[in-house]
DNA sequence: AGGCTTGATATTGTAAACAATAATGGTTGA
DNA sequence: TCAACCATTATTGTTTACAATATCAAGCCT
Protein backbone atom coordinates (compact mmCIF):
# COMPACT_ATOMS: atom_id res chain seq x y z
CA UNK A 1 0.00 0.00 0.00
CA UNK A 2 2.87 2.13 0.29
CA UNK A 3 2.69 3.76 -3.05
CA UNK A 4 1.48 7.23 -2.20
CA UNK A 5 4.60 8.71 -3.35
CA UNK A 6 4.15 7.37 -6.38
CA UNK A 7 0.58 8.64 -6.68
CA UNK A 8 1.77 11.76 -5.77
CA UNK A 9 4.05 12.17 -8.31
CA UNK A 10 0.87 11.09 -10.59
CA UNK A 11 -1.17 14.15 -9.57
CA UNK A 12 1.80 16.48 -9.85
CA UNK A 13 2.73 15.65 -13.13
CA UNK A 14 -0.71 16.00 -14.71
CA UNK A 15 -0.70 19.38 -12.90
CA UNK A 16 2.68 19.83 -14.74
CA UNK A 17 1.17 18.42 -17.89
CA UNK A 18 -1.58 20.90 -17.64
CA UNK A 19 0.59 23.64 -17.15
CA UNK A 20 3.08 22.53 -19.84
CA UNK A 21 0.01 22.75 -22.47
CA UNK A 22 -1.18 26.17 -21.28
CA UNK A 23 -4.36 24.91 -20.03
CA UNK A 24 -3.99 25.77 -16.57
CA UNK A 25 -4.05 29.80 -16.86
CA UNK A 26 -1.44 31.74 -14.64
CA UNK A 27 -3.25 32.49 -11.63
CA UNK A 28 -5.87 30.14 -11.17
CA UNK A 29 -7.16 29.03 -8.02
CA UNK A 30 -6.29 25.37 -6.87
CA UNK A 31 -8.64 24.49 -4.05
CA UNK A 32 -7.63 21.35 -2.24
CA UNK A 33 -10.93 19.54 -1.84
CA UNK A 34 -11.79 19.85 -5.68
CA UNK A 35 -8.11 18.68 -6.47
CA UNK A 36 -8.42 15.86 -4.36
CA UNK A 37 -11.95 14.78 -5.52
CA UNK A 38 -10.86 15.40 -9.42
CA UNK A 39 -7.81 13.02 -8.88
CA UNK A 40 -9.63 10.91 -6.25
CA UNK A 41 -7.89 11.45 -3.57
CA UNK A 42 -7.71 13.38 -0.42
CA UNK A 43 -6.72 16.78 1.04
CA UNK A 44 -3.39 15.75 2.72
CA UNK A 45 -2.03 14.06 -0.47
CA UNK A 46 -2.90 17.21 -2.67
CA UNK A 47 -1.53 19.45 0.10
CA UNK A 48 1.59 17.97 -0.24
CA UNK A 49 1.74 17.90 -3.99
CA UNK A 50 1.11 22.02 -3.80
CA UNK A 51 3.64 22.21 -1.25
CA UNK A 52 6.47 20.22 -3.96
CA UNK A 53 4.62 22.95 -6.91
CA UNK A 54 5.47 25.92 -5.00
CA UNK A 55 8.80 25.02 -4.31
CA UNK A 56 8.93 24.44 -7.55
CA UNK A 57 7.80 28.10 -8.44
CA UNK A 58 5.07 26.34 -10.39
CA UNK A 59 1.77 27.42 -7.70
CA UNK A 60 2.50 29.80 -5.10
CA UNK A 61 0.97 29.07 -2.15
CA UNK A 62 -0.80 32.67 -0.51
CA UNK A 63 -1.55 32.21 3.40
CA UNK A 64 -4.68 31.32 4.46
CA UNK A 65 -6.14 32.14 0.97
CA UNK A 66 -4.98 28.68 -0.75
CA UNK A 67 -2.68 27.93 -4.04
CA UNK A 68 -2.96 29.73 -7.26
CA UNK A 69 -0.60 29.15 -10.25
CA UNK A 70 1.76 31.33 -10.58
CA UNK A 71 2.01 34.25 -12.04
CA UNK A 72 6.00 35.16 -12.76
CA UNK A 73 6.30 39.34 -13.10
CA UNK A 74 7.99 39.84 -16.14
CA UNK A 75 11.19 40.35 -14.10
CA UNK A 76 11.47 37.16 -12.82
CA UNK A 77 10.28 36.32 -16.37
CA UNK A 78 13.83 37.62 -18.08
CA UNK A 79 15.88 36.11 -15.67
CA UNK A 80 14.21 32.36 -16.66
CA UNK A 81 14.49 33.12 -20.12
CA UNK A 82 18.12 34.38 -19.80
CA UNK A 83 18.89 31.63 -17.04
CA UNK A 84 17.61 28.83 -19.40
CA UNK A 85 19.68 30.63 -22.63
CA UNK A 86 22.94 30.49 -20.73
CA UNK A 87 22.50 26.82 -19.96
CA UNK A 88 21.59 25.47 -22.94
CA UNK A 89 23.82 28.10 -25.33
CA UNK A 90 26.64 27.32 -22.63
CA UNK A 91 26.59 23.07 -23.03
CA UNK A 92 26.55 23.52 -27.20
CA UNK A 93 29.29 25.11 -26.87
CA UNK A 94 31.13 22.81 -24.98
CA UNK A 95 29.32 19.97 -24.72
CA UNK A 96 30.66 17.36 -21.66
CA UNK A 97 30.81 14.68 -24.77
CA UNK A 98 30.04 14.17 -28.44
CA UNK A 99 27.00 13.48 -29.82
CA UNK A 100 26.21 10.00 -29.84
CA UNK A 101 25.17 7.27 -32.37
CA UNK A 102 21.96 6.76 -29.90
CA UNK A 103 21.59 10.22 -28.92
CA UNK A 104 21.44 11.55 -32.71
CA UNK A 105 18.66 8.76 -32.89
CA UNK A 106 16.70 9.73 -30.08
CA UNK A 107 16.66 13.19 -31.24
CA UNK A 108 15.32 12.01 -34.84
CA UNK A 109 12.60 9.70 -33.38
CA UNK A 110 11.19 13.46 -31.40
CA UNK A 111 11.32 15.31 -34.65
CA UNK A 112 9.92 12.71 -36.46
CA UNK A 113 6.73 13.04 -33.68
CA UNK A 114 7.09 16.89 -33.99
CA UNK A 115 6.60 16.63 -37.61
CA UNK A 116 3.66 14.31 -36.82
CA UNK A 117 2.04 16.39 -34.48
CA UNK A 118 2.70 19.86 -36.64
CA UNK A 119 0.77 17.90 -39.91
CA UNK A 120 -1.80 17.23 -37.20
CA UNK A 121 -1.74 20.78 -36.43
CA UNK A 122 -1.41 19.36 -32.53
CA UNK A 123 -0.16 22.54 -31.02
CA UNK A 124 -0.19 20.63 -27.24
CA UNK A 125 1.77 17.71 -28.79
CA UNK A 126 4.03 20.34 -30.40
CA UNK A 127 4.39 22.32 -27.16
CA UNK A 128 5.32 18.73 -25.20
CA UNK A 129 7.73 17.50 -27.80
CA UNK A 130 9.81 20.66 -27.93
CA UNK A 131 10.48 20.26 -24.78
CA UNK A 132 11.24 17.15 -24.88
CA UNK A 133 13.40 17.65 -27.52
CA UNK A 134 15.75 20.23 -25.67
CA UNK A 135 15.58 18.19 -22.33
CA UNK A 136 16.85 15.43 -24.33
CA UNK A 137 19.46 17.62 -26.32
CA UNK A 138 21.04 18.30 -22.54
CA UNK A 139 21.06 14.82 -20.72
CA UNK A 140 22.93 13.76 -23.85
CA UNK A 141 25.54 16.25 -24.24
CA UNK A 142 25.00 17.02 -20.45
CA UNK A 143 24.24 15.41 -17.55
CA UNK A 144 20.93 14.54 -15.44
CA UNK A 145 21.40 17.22 -12.93
CA UNK A 146 21.29 20.07 -15.88
CA UNK A 147 18.61 18.20 -17.18
CA UNK A 148 16.16 18.63 -14.40
CA UNK A 149 17.46 22.28 -13.48
CA UNK A 150 16.43 22.66 -17.15
CA UNK A 151 13.14 20.85 -16.91
CA UNK A 152 12.45 23.41 -14.34
CA UNK A 153 12.84 26.48 -16.21
CA UNK A 154 11.02 25.48 -19.08
CA UNK A 155 7.80 24.49 -17.19
CA UNK A 156 8.40 28.30 -15.79
CA UNK A 157 8.48 29.67 -19.46
CA UNK A 158 5.19 27.48 -20.00
CA UNK A 159 3.72 30.10 -17.48
CA UNK A 160 5.73 33.02 -18.98
CA UNK A 161 4.75 32.91 -22.39
CA UNK A 162 0.99 32.07 -21.57
CA UNK A 163 1.40 35.43 -20.06
CA UNK A 164 3.11 37.43 -21.75
CA UNK A 165 2.88 35.92 -26.05
CA UNK A 166 2.04 38.33 -28.38
CA UNK A 167 -1.15 37.51 -30.08
CA UNK A 168 -0.95 35.57 -33.69
CA UNK A 169 2.59 34.27 -33.04
CA UNK A 170 3.79 30.92 -33.29
CA UNK A 171 6.90 29.77 -30.90
CA UNK A 172 9.32 27.27 -30.88
CA UNK A 173 10.16 26.50 -34.42
CA UNK A 174 10.51 23.02 -34.84
CA UNK A 175 12.71 23.85 -38.40
CA UNK A 176 15.89 25.16 -36.18
CA UNK A 177 15.50 21.76 -34.22
CA UNK A 178 16.38 19.49 -37.95
CA UNK A 179 19.01 22.09 -38.37
CA UNK A 180 20.35 21.88 -35.17
CA UNK A 181 20.51 18.26 -34.87
CA UNK A 182 22.72 18.50 -38.42
CA UNK A 183 25.12 20.69 -36.91
CA UNK A 184 25.44 18.28 -34.01
CA UNK A 185 25.89 15.70 -36.51
CA UNK A 186 28.88 17.13 -37.85
CA UNK A 187 30.15 17.99 -34.39
CA UNK A 188 30.02 21.75 -35.59
CA UNK A 189 29.28 23.06 -32.11
CA UNK A 190 30.14 26.81 -32.33
CA UNK A 191 27.56 26.76 -34.70
CA UNK A 192 25.13 24.83 -33.14
CA UNK A 193 25.61 26.95 -30.17
CA UNK A 194 24.50 30.15 -31.98
CA UNK A 195 22.29 28.08 -33.46
CA UNK A 196 20.68 27.74 -30.56
CA UNK A 197 21.09 31.26 -28.95
CA UNK A 198 18.61 32.61 -32.01
CA UNK A 199 16.53 29.90 -31.56
CA UNK A 200 15.47 30.76 -27.78
CA UNK A 201 16.05 34.49 -29.18
CA UNK A 202 13.05 33.38 -31.32
CA UNK A 203 10.82 32.54 -28.43
CA UNK A 204 11.71 35.69 -26.56
CA UNK A 205 11.11 38.13 -29.72
CA UNK A 206 7.49 36.95 -29.19
CA UNK A 207 6.82 38.35 -25.54
CA UNK A 208 5.84 40.96 -24.71
CA UNK A 209 5.59 42.25 -21.12
CA UNK A 210 4.16 45.51 -21.10
CA UNK A 211 0.94 43.60 -21.37
CA UNK A 212 -0.35 42.51 -17.68
CA UNK A 213 -3.40 39.77 -18.93
CA UNK A 214 -6.24 38.71 -17.18
CA UNK A 215 -5.72 34.96 -17.80
CA UNK A 216 -7.39 33.95 -14.47
CA UNK A 217 -9.17 30.30 -15.06
CA UNK A 218 -11.99 27.78 -14.88
CA UNK A 219 -10.62 24.53 -13.50
CA UNK A 220 -12.86 21.96 -13.07
CA UNK A 221 -13.64 21.14 -17.19
CA UNK A 222 -10.44 22.04 -17.99
CA UNK A 223 -8.64 19.24 -15.45
CA UNK A 224 -11.75 16.79 -15.91
CA UNK A 225 -10.42 14.58 -18.11
CA UNK A 226 -6.93 14.66 -16.12
CA UNK A 227 -8.40 12.27 -13.59
CA UNK A 228 -7.36 9.39 -15.53
CA UNK B 1 -0.67 32.87 14.17
CA UNK B 2 0.04 32.00 10.52
CA UNK B 3 3.91 32.19 11.05
CA UNK B 4 3.90 28.54 10.40
CA UNK B 5 5.93 29.55 7.11
CA UNK B 6 7.90 31.71 8.56
CA UNK B 7 9.03 28.81 11.32
CA UNK B 8 9.14 25.92 8.74
CA UNK B 9 11.83 28.26 6.96
CA UNK B 10 13.89 28.66 10.11
CA UNK B 11 14.35 25.12 10.59
CA UNK B 12 15.23 24.17 6.82
CA UNK B 13 17.60 27.14 7.30
CA UNK B 14 19.12 25.72 10.21
CA UNK B 15 19.65 22.30 8.58
CA UNK B 16 20.73 23.43 5.78
CA UNK B 17 23.45 25.53 7.32
CA UNK B 18 24.29 22.54 9.34
CA UNK B 19 24.89 20.44 5.93
CA UNK B 20 26.80 23.40 4.99
CA UNK B 21 29.14 23.44 8.17
CA UNK B 22 29.64 20.23 7.42
CA UNK B 23 28.17 19.02 10.80
CA UNK B 24 25.46 16.57 9.56
CA UNK B 25 26.93 13.93 7.89
CA UNK B 26 25.46 12.62 4.47
CA UNK B 27 23.81 9.17 5.42
CA UNK B 28 22.64 10.92 8.98
CA UNK B 29 19.21 9.84 10.14
CA UNK B 30 16.67 12.62 10.78
CA UNK B 31 13.77 11.44 13.34
CA UNK B 32 11.06 13.40 12.93
CA UNK B 33 10.12 13.40 16.43
CA UNK B 34 13.42 14.38 17.61
CA UNK B 35 13.59 17.24 15.42
CA UNK B 36 10.42 18.35 16.32
CA UNK B 37 11.78 18.77 20.12
CA UNK B 38 15.56 20.09 19.00
CA UNK B 39 13.45 22.75 17.40
CA UNK B 40 10.71 23.23 19.50
CA UNK B 41 8.28 22.32 16.82
CA UNK B 42 6.12 19.37 16.11
CA UNK B 43 6.03 16.52 13.68
CA UNK B 44 3.48 17.74 11.11
CA UNK B 45 5.80 21.07 10.32
CA UNK B 46 9.03 18.81 10.47
CA UNK B 47 7.54 17.07 8.23
CA UNK B 48 6.83 19.72 5.88
CA UNK B 49 10.23 20.94 6.41
CA UNK B 50 11.60 17.53 5.27
CA UNK B 51 9.54 17.03 2.15
CA UNK B 52 11.33 20.43 1.10
CA UNK B 53 14.25 19.25 1.34
CA UNK B 54 13.94 16.12 -0.44
CA UNK B 55 13.11 18.48 -3.57
CA UNK B 56 16.30 19.72 -3.21
CA UNK B 57 18.02 16.86 -2.70
CA UNK B 58 19.25 17.67 0.29
CA UNK B 59 17.43 14.97 2.46
CA UNK B 60 16.52 11.72 1.14
CA UNK B 61 13.46 9.93 2.21
CA UNK B 62 13.14 6.24 2.61
CA UNK B 63 8.94 5.03 2.18
CA UNK B 64 8.85 3.69 5.93
CA UNK B 65 12.07 4.15 7.34
CA UNK B 66 12.20 8.06 7.34
CA UNK B 67 14.29 10.66 6.55
CA UNK B 68 18.16 10.72 5.62
CA UNK B 69 20.53 13.22 5.03
CA UNK B 70 21.29 12.52 1.22
CA UNK B 71 24.94 10.60 0.00
CA UNK B 72 25.11 11.54 -3.45
CA UNK B 73 26.35 8.98 -5.82
CA UNK B 74 29.99 9.52 -7.51
CA UNK B 75 27.97 10.38 -10.73
CA UNK B 76 25.41 12.03 -9.30
CA UNK B 77 28.54 14.17 -7.55
CA UNK B 78 30.36 14.70 -10.80
CA UNK B 79 26.89 15.83 -12.91
CA UNK B 80 26.36 18.65 -9.95
CA UNK B 81 30.15 19.83 -10.16
CA UNK B 82 29.88 20.01 -14.00
CA UNK B 83 26.47 21.79 -13.50
CA UNK B 84 27.95 24.07 -11.13
CA UNK B 85 31.27 24.57 -13.61
CA UNK B 86 29.24 25.36 -16.58
CA UNK B 87 27.03 28.12 -15.27
CA UNK B 88 29.89 29.87 -12.95
CA UNK B 89 32.45 30.18 -15.71
CA UNK B 90 29.72 30.93 -18.57
CA UNK B 91 28.29 33.59 -16.44
CA UNK B 92 31.46 35.38 -16.06
CA UNK B 93 32.85 34.78 -19.74
CA UNK B 94 29.46 36.60 -20.83
CA UNK B 95 28.10 38.15 -17.94
CA UNK B 96 24.59 39.91 -18.34
CA UNK B 97 26.13 43.17 -16.72
CA UNK B 98 28.92 45.14 -15.68
CA UNK B 99 30.45 44.48 -12.22
CA UNK B 100 29.05 47.56 -10.73
CA UNK B 101 30.70 49.81 -8.24
CA UNK B 102 28.26 48.50 -5.16
CA UNK B 103 28.42 45.10 -6.69
CA UNK B 104 32.27 45.18 -5.85
CA UNK B 105 31.77 46.71 -2.65
CA UNK B 106 29.40 44.10 -1.60
CA UNK B 107 31.80 41.02 -2.68
CA UNK B 108 35.07 43.23 -0.95
CA UNK B 109 33.08 43.31 2.33
CA UNK B 110 32.67 39.66 2.06
CA UNK B 111 36.47 39.01 1.27
CA UNK B 112 37.51 41.28 4.28
CA UNK B 113 35.16 38.88 6.41
CA UNK B 114 36.80 35.62 4.31
CA UNK B 115 40.60 36.96 5.47
CA UNK B 116 38.79 37.79 8.85
CA UNK B 117 37.84 33.91 9.31
CA UNK B 118 41.40 32.68 7.73
CA UNK B 119 43.09 34.72 10.44
CA UNK B 120 40.91 33.34 13.17
CA UNK B 121 40.99 29.89 11.56
CA UNK B 122 37.31 29.28 11.72
CA UNK B 123 36.79 26.92 8.83
CA UNK B 124 33.22 26.90 9.10
CA UNK B 125 32.73 30.90 8.73
CA UNK B 126 35.46 30.24 5.51
CA UNK B 127 32.65 27.56 3.77
CA UNK B 128 30.01 29.77 4.32
CA UNK B 129 31.50 33.33 3.47
CA UNK B 130 33.08 31.61 0.22
CA UNK B 131 29.54 30.64 -0.96
CA UNK B 132 28.53 33.63 0.05
CA UNK B 133 30.92 35.38 -2.74
CA UNK B 134 29.97 33.06 -5.04
CA UNK B 135 26.34 33.71 -5.16
CA UNK B 136 26.40 37.17 -4.68
CA UNK B 137 28.74 37.46 -7.87
CA UNK B 138 26.23 35.64 -9.71
CA UNK B 139 23.77 38.06 -8.28
CA UNK B 140 25.55 40.96 -9.54
CA UNK B 141 26.61 39.75 -13.06
CA UNK B 142 23.35 37.23 -13.35
CA UNK B 143 20.40 37.00 -11.65
CA UNK B 144 18.30 36.10 -9.13
CA UNK B 145 17.18 32.57 -10.32
CA UNK B 146 20.69 32.28 -11.33
CA UNK B 147 21.44 32.79 -7.92
CA UNK B 148 18.84 30.36 -6.42
CA UNK B 149 19.74 27.46 -8.28
CA UNK B 150 23.49 27.89 -7.75
CA UNK B 151 22.61 27.97 -4.19
CA UNK B 152 21.14 24.64 -4.55
CA UNK B 153 24.16 22.92 -5.98
CA UNK B 154 26.65 24.56 -3.55
CA UNK B 155 24.53 23.12 -0.61
CA UNK B 156 24.76 19.57 -2.88
CA UNK B 157 28.50 20.35 -3.25
CA UNK B 158 28.50 20.75 0.60
CA UNK B 159 27.47 16.66 1.20
CA UNK B 160 29.44 15.97 -1.64
CA UNK B 161 32.90 17.29 -0.16
CA UNK B 162 32.27 15.57 3.17
CA UNK B 163 31.67 12.73 1.49
CA UNK B 164 34.48 12.44 -0.92
CA UNK B 165 36.94 15.02 -0.12
CA UNK B 166 40.52 13.22 0.60
CA UNK B 167 42.36 14.04 3.67
CA UNK B 168 44.63 16.32 4.31
CA UNK B 169 44.15 19.11 1.60
CA UNK B 170 42.19 22.67 1.80
CA UNK B 171 39.71 23.31 -0.89
CA UNK B 172 38.05 26.82 -1.38
CA UNK B 173 41.05 29.18 -1.91
CA UNK B 174 40.26 32.20 -0.67
CA UNK B 175 43.15 33.67 -2.33
CA UNK B 176 41.20 33.02 -5.71
CA UNK B 177 38.48 35.38 -4.91
CA UNK B 178 41.07 38.45 -4.35
CA UNK B 179 42.10 37.85 -8.08
CA UNK B 180 38.99 37.37 -8.88
CA UNK B 181 37.29 40.67 -8.16
CA UNK B 182 40.80 41.95 -9.49
CA UNK B 183 39.59 41.05 -12.75
CA UNK B 184 36.49 41.67 -12.86
CA UNK B 185 37.34 44.91 -11.66
CA UNK B 186 39.17 45.90 -14.74
CA UNK B 187 36.39 44.27 -16.72
CA UNK B 188 38.39 41.38 -18.25
CA UNK B 189 35.63 38.57 -18.16
CA UNK B 190 37.05 36.41 -20.31
CA UNK B 191 40.31 35.75 -17.95
CA UNK B 192 37.99 35.83 -15.04
CA UNK B 193 35.87 32.96 -16.37
CA UNK B 194 39.14 31.12 -17.08
CA UNK B 195 40.55 31.63 -13.35
CA UNK B 196 37.30 30.73 -12.29
CA UNK B 197 37.09 27.43 -14.26
CA UNK B 198 40.34 26.76 -12.49
CA UNK B 199 39.28 27.75 -9.06
CA UNK B 200 36.28 24.94 -9.16
CA UNK B 201 38.60 22.13 -10.92
CA UNK B 202 41.34 23.16 -7.74
CA UNK B 203 37.91 22.43 -5.87
CA UNK B 204 37.21 19.08 -7.46
CA UNK B 205 41.21 17.88 -7.73
CA UNK B 206 40.61 17.44 -4.14
CA UNK B 207 38.19 14.92 -4.37
CA UNK B 208 38.41 10.73 -4.53
CA UNK B 209 35.45 9.37 -5.75
CA UNK B 210 36.65 5.74 -4.98
CA UNK B 211 36.62 5.90 -1.21
CA UNK B 212 33.07 5.35 -0.29
CA UNK B 213 33.47 6.63 3.51
CA UNK B 214 31.16 5.84 6.74
CA UNK B 215 30.41 9.02 8.13
CA UNK B 216 26.69 8.11 9.36
CA UNK B 217 26.68 10.26 12.45
CA UNK B 218 25.09 11.24 15.64
CA UNK B 219 22.20 13.50 15.18
CA UNK B 220 21.41 15.01 18.32
CA UNK B 221 24.00 17.06 20.23
CA UNK B 222 25.03 18.16 16.32
CA UNK B 223 22.14 19.75 16.45
CA UNK B 224 21.62 21.36 20.05
CA UNK B 225 23.29 24.53 19.48
CA UNK B 226 20.66 24.97 16.70
CA UNK B 227 17.61 25.35 18.59
CA UNK B 228 18.37 29.02 18.84
C1' DA C 1 26.19 -22.11 18.17
C1' DG C 2 23.99 -19.83 14.55
C1' DG C 3 20.31 -18.50 11.88
C1' DC C 4 15.42 -18.01 11.76
C1' DT C 5 11.07 -16.92 13.55
C1' DT C 6 8.27 -14.30 16.64
C1' DG C 7 6.83 -10.83 19.59
C1' DA C 8 7.65 -6.08 21.52
C1' DT C 9 8.85 -1.38 20.64
C1' DA C 10 9.53 2.68 18.22
C1' DT C 11 8.84 5.37 14.21
C1' DT C 12 6.48 6.66 10.21
C1' DG C 13 2.11 7.27 7.56
C1' DT C 14 -2.92 8.42 7.36
C1' DA C 15 -7.28 9.92 8.38
C1' DA C 16 -10.59 12.60 10.66
C1' DA C 17 -12.19 16.04 13.62
C1' DC C 18 -11.59 20.58 15.04
C1' DA C 19 -10.14 25.53 14.93
C1' DA C 20 -8.99 29.68 12.40
C1' DT C 21 -9.29 32.48 8.60
C1' DA C 22 -10.96 34.47 4.45
C1' DA C 23 -14.78 35.02 0.99
C1' DT C 24 -19.83 35.73 0.39
C1' DG C 25 -24.24 37.65 0.62
C1' DG C 26 -27.70 39.94 2.72
C1' DT C 27 -29.28 43.62 5.68
C1' DT C 28 -29.37 48.21 7.48
C1' DG C 29 -28.82 52.93 7.58
C1' DA C 30 -27.70 57.16 5.67
C1' DT D 1 -28.91 53.68 -4.36
C1' DC D 2 -24.76 52.79 -2.45
C1' DA D 3 -21.70 51.72 1.08
C1' DA D 4 -20.50 49.71 5.31
C1' DC D 5 -21.30 46.15 8.57
C1' DC D 6 -22.48 41.74 10.31
C1' DA D 7 -23.70 36.91 9.88
C1' DT D 8 -23.11 32.90 7.18
C1' DT D 9 -20.59 29.78 4.48
C1' DA D 10 -16.70 27.72 2.56
C1' DT D 11 -11.92 26.85 2.63
C1' DT D 12 -7.60 26.47 4.73
C1' DG D 13 -4.62 25.21 8.73
C1' DT D 14 -3.59 22.39 12.87
C1' DT D 15 -3.97 18.93 16.13
C1' DT D 16 -5.08 14.52 17.60
C1' DA D 17 -5.57 9.81 17.63
C1' DC D 18 -4.97 5.74 15.19
C1' DA D 19 -3.08 2.35 11.75
C1' DA D 20 0.83 0.43 9.25
C1' DT D 21 5.45 -0.52 8.93
C1' DA D 22 10.11 -1.27 10.13
C1' DT D 23 13.51 -2.16 13.70
C1' DC D 24 15.21 -4.68 17.46
C1' DA D 25 15.74 -8.43 20.84
C1' DA D 26 14.85 -12.54 22.70
C1' DG D 27 13.75 -17.26 22.24
C1' DC D 28 13.42 -21.41 19.58
C1' DC D 29 14.55 -24.89 16.50
C1' DT D 30 17.92 -27.37 13.75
Amino acid sequence: MGSSAKEEARIADALCKAVLERKLAPGSKLPEEELAQIFRSNRAKIRRVLLLLSRSHIVTLEPGRGAFVSRPSPQEARDVLASRRLIEVSLLARPYRKLSAQGAERLRRIMTQEAQAHAAHDAIAMIYLSGQFHLTLIEELGNKVLKSITGELILRMSLIITMYERQNTTCCLSSDHHDLLELLGAHDYAEASALMARHLEGIESCLDFHREPATTTILSQILQPLKD
